[in-house]
DNA sequence: GCGGCTGGGTGGCTGAGCCACTCTACCTCT
DNA sequence: AGAGGTAGAGTGGCTCAGCCACCCAGCCGC
């Protein structure tokens, strides 16, 4: 079952038109956006919409709202802070796919690293089950969203919450990535990749669990790379 | 001087309430929160004002907020992403800075590797004149926006806009530590402090980058938690 | 010159209200 | 009894009109 369809609100659409229109510069850094008055009357909507998605833009860290002032577009490529990381990965086509993947191999041959010095005997436990339910889903999707859980399930072993969180952008990142991935790999293969990984954090060999990390995350970037900017066919039955 | 005070919007105010009330237990994962209506009832503000913190809210990724059913507390702590990263490095007292430190740690580690190995001649110029104005710096404050630009000077050089992002997400995050950090380090302690790392990069030393940047960011990491969680008198003169 | 004042432009917030969506309980028809 | 439809209550989405608080530039009087 695909995921289910849902209608955009006005906030969102007129999200995506800010935000697109302030990555292409349209509102350079530093400038004033429009008054929310003129916002308002230019895109047809109410000066409360405008403000909702204001609200929004300034929680991303994308511009500074100041009373009396106006909003500021901020300078995000220099000083933009991680709140911006899931949408960086959401947006496939930004261009920065391949500093994604890199900082996923990079961060996650640590983070395997770290958690095979910690692992408890019951967290190599939890470990083991949760490959099995990668071995046994009944397709490419479910095995994928299985592969996810193990990849959370190592960054909770390492008891750091900060690296939960950072596995959680990447992770979440991936539901437009998903629809891609459907066909392109079986359950059978991604457990097998999957498995010296999990083998090196329940054996707690940290150098290994980081080598082999960086061996799986940088093999499966490729093909990833490939599906998501569309050089092949989008993968093999 | 210091920076200038700012009177709290009552978003401002209405959000830390809720956000304390969501991190406190109130209202647990995957429970609805009360109704718009009631919210602002509660509060003694309106619907539009209660709208936009939830707005907020969700753009945080503490919510989640459905047409015609409610605003559902999300299981952020097991599903939360990076975006609740500077938030978090924000809140001192969570309890959660030895991780935020660790990770600093790590990843400051490995990015240097990155940079040291990528770092090309006018890049090399750039970090040590950056670390020359650490030198030359007045006072603490300078200098600790000095040290600043160096660490986020550092990740630019990677080339990897990830690594930045996450850079500034910890640099960002420091604002209420500067104020406790002014007594306790001098412009010239924390140049020599530096002055290794900075070095190690320049002369292209991959290893060597990796290593002082782990002794570098673990060192500073104890006195900082000190003046942090409040060990100590505050720092000495 | 320099301090205070004033007015125009901006965001903050209100109050009332209608519309769209979701879910449940009931009702009808088979 | 079960399947399908439907009405209504409860919720968020969004509008409209308006006042207030704040910032700032430019004027005025000292």
């Amino acid at each position: 079952m695909p995921d289910p369809i849902e209608r955009p609100s006005l906030i969102d659409v007129l999200e995506s038109r800010l935000r697109a229109d302030i990555v292409a510069g349209t509102y350079p850094p530093g400038t004033l956006l429009p008054p929310e008055r003129e916002l308002a009357a230019g895109y047809g909507v109410t000066r409360a919409t405008v403000k909702n998605t204001l609200v929004r833009l300034e929680q991303l860290g994308l511009i500074e709202t100041r009373h009396g002032v106006g909003s500021r577009v901020r300078d995000f490529q220099a000083y933009g802070g991680s709140e911006l990381l899931p949408w960086l990965v959401g947006q496939s086509g930004s261009g920065l796919l391949p500093d994604i993947f890199e900082a996923r191999a990079t961060f996650g041959s640590v983070i395997a690293r770290i958690a095979a010095a910690r692992a408890k005997p019951e967290d190599a436990r939890d470990l083991e089950e949760l490959l099995e339910r990668v071995r046994s889903a009944p397709d490419a999707r479910a095995a994928h969203d299985a592969e996810n859980e193990v990849h959370r399930a190592i960054a909770r072993i390492t008891g750091n919450q900060v690296f939960v969180f950072l596995a959680n952008s990447v992770l979440n990142g991936y539901q437009p990535v998903r629809r891609a991935l459907d066909a392109a790999f079986s359950p059978d293969g991604t457990a097998q990749a999957l498995a010296p990984l999990v083998a090196a954090i329940v054996a707690g060999e940290p150098d290994a669990a980081a080598d082999t990390a960086l061996v799986y995350l940088t093999g499966t970037a490729g093909p990833m790379l490939d599906l998501l900017t569309g050089t092949d066919d989008g993968g093999v039955a």
